[in-house]
Parts: structure tokens; C-alpha cells; sequence
DNA sequence: AGGACTATCATTAGCAC
DNA sequence: AGTGCTAATGATAGTCC
């Protein structure tokens, strides 16, 4: 049977959250580093939080600079004209890129056994939601930075709302 | 006592790496979910792979767009500058970056937070250079990217420690 | 607060289909 | 090839220092 699962929600507690996202942030990037050596592939990730100064990245600032060249390289367009939406039981909304929504399918036709949710790549609950809004409040306070969510909304309409289901 | 680890080396074979690549891409990406849900902070992960066309991203092309322009945001000389350099145990290499102090107060200044002192975080440890030569493999097959890679490492010809707290 | 430990839960490699 | 299962390894929440 299903054993207790992990409450996936914000860890209100300060030193609780802080302590867990130390621990996490490690493994998280031994993961990253580990499927990019399994599998030969090329892959970044990068970690912004009120805890450090600078993001931590992998594998490096500049392979991250070069995976985001590759990235940036594909036209806005296509990024936008290669995304499917997807509704799911709870008329949460989804996007996917092409290249996986196969494979999403796939997943939540299965019923993917107990790990159920948050599931595949792109898949925003409510929890992600409240986590966007945290996000942009640790953004937003310290910060110079422009407020890159009205940019991205208006560049382009179907991405859900962080605020609204 | 430490059982048996698991082999953390490039999967010869082409179908148990592709099977391996898709549980591990998608236990990555929760993995990056939970942690940006858990500690309400900001994040993203970008996976290419020979599977897919596109890239995979977390949590969404704009999203990544977001994170980037923050992460891009930082000129590249600050990016090297702000490298903090630490031997571990098993290389031996260590090297001090000359402009650490001025460039963190730089960054410091641009009120991107009140905690100071932390340089870059980078994890590199020996799998992972060993992968970022894997991912020059792959890149160099169909790509015209850039080659960061030597110039890093006749850069600064360093890797950072694999410890942080 | 920051390790270190460890019981418990999560991921995944290997297998059968 | 892809899917489901499960033993085995891996991650980590909670705890103690």
C-alpha cells in the first residue's frame, strides 16, 4: 500500500525549511549530475533562494551559459508554437513541450501507480501556484530585478496565471 | 558498511540508457518541483537528450526564460570573478580567484540580498568532470555551440568544492 | 546554528511481459 | 520497442549533539 507520502507544500517552519532545502539542493544537483553522466545528455540546472547571494548552478555558470545559448537559439516562437495544452481531471492546466506530451499521456492514462500529481515535466498544481507567488516574493524584495511576470504573461497568453487556477 | 554503489559512468548500452535517461529525467524534475515547492524558491532545470527534439524544461520555457534573464543578468566576468575556489581531498588543485572580494561587493551592491559572503555555489566533483566531457561529446556531433570548456579550464583550471554548507 | 546518524520513505535497475 | 512490478539502493526528515 501506499506508504505516507511527503506533504508537498511550503515548509512554514524557517530553520525547517532551510535545513531541508540544504539537503535537497544537494541532492538535486547530484541528480542533475548524475543523468547527465549516466546518459552522456546535456543538462543544467540553476537554484536561486534567499540563502545564498548567488544562484547555484550546474554544472558551472558557463556550461549553464552554454545550455542557455542552446536554448535561447530556438526562436520564441517555436518555443510557444511547440507547447500543448493539456487539461487534466482536475482542470488544472498543463503545458507541455511536443517532444514529451507523448509520454505525459502516457503517464496519467496509466494512472502512474502512487506517483500521482506533480508527475511529469510541466505540471502546475496549486501548490506550484503558491510556490510561484513565493517566488516572486523572494524576487521582488531585495531585488532590482524587473518583474519578469508581467513580461512573460503578456508575451504570451496561455501561460497560466500564477495567481488564479 | 557501504553497500555496493552504484556505478556512476556513462551507460553503454543504448537501450538501458535510454530507459535509465527517462526515469531519471522524470525523477529529476520532481525533484526540482519538490524543491522549489518545499523552500518557495526559484528554479529551473533544462535537459537535452538525443530522445527528445527539444529540450525538457522545468517549470516551463518561460519560466526558464524568466530565471535566465536573471542569471544572465550577472556579466560573465563576475560569473568567473565570483568563482570561489576550495581543494577537496581527492584533487589537489586550488585556485584563488584574484578578484573575488571586489566583484562579490560589485554584485552585493546591486541589492541582490543581504546575505553576503557565499561565492558561486559549484558542485564539481570528479564524475562530473568526467561528464562534462561527455556532454562536449555530444554536443560536438550536431552542434555549433561554442567550446566553454577548454576555456574554462585554462581559465581558471579549477574545480570547486564538492562540499558546501 | 550546523554536522552526523538513522529509520523511513522514494527512486530506480533489472526483469517479465 | 514501452509498461508494470519489486527488490535493492538512494534520499532525507527528524533527532541528537
Amino acid at each position: 500500500m501506499t506508504r505516507k507520502k511527503v506533504k508537498l507544500a511550503f515548509i512554514v517552519n524557517d530553520s525547517a525549511r532551510k535545513a531541508t532545502f540544504k539537503k535537497r539542493k544537494k541532492g538535486l544537483m547530484k541528480k542533475v549530475s548524475e543523468l547527465s553522466t549516466l546518459c552522456g545528455i546535456d543538462a543544467c540546472a540553476i537554484v536561486y533562494s534567499p540563502y545564498d547571494p548567488q544562484p547555484e548552478v550546474w554544472p558551472s555558470p558557463m556550461g549553464v551559459q552554454r545550455v542557455l545559448a542552446k536554448f535561447r537559439r530556438m526562436p520564441e516562437l517555436e518555443q510557444s508554437k511547440k507547447m500543448v495544452l493539456t487539461k487534466n481531471a482536475q482542470s488544472q492546466t498543463q503545458v507541455a513541450a511536443p517532444a514529451v506530451t507523448d509520454a505525459v499521456s502516457k503517464i496519467e492514462d496509466k494512472g502512474q501507480g502512487s506517483h500521482s500529481g506533480q508527475g511529469f515535466d510541466i505540471n502546475m498544481d496549486l501548490m506550484q501556484k503558491q510556490n510561484w507567488f513565493m517566488n516572486l516574493m523572494n524576487n521582488g524584495g531585495g531585488g532590482n530585478e524587473t518583474m519578469p511576470f508581467g513580461d512573460v504573461n503578456q508575451q504570451n497568453g496561455f501561460w497560466p496565471n500564477p495567481f488564479f487556477h
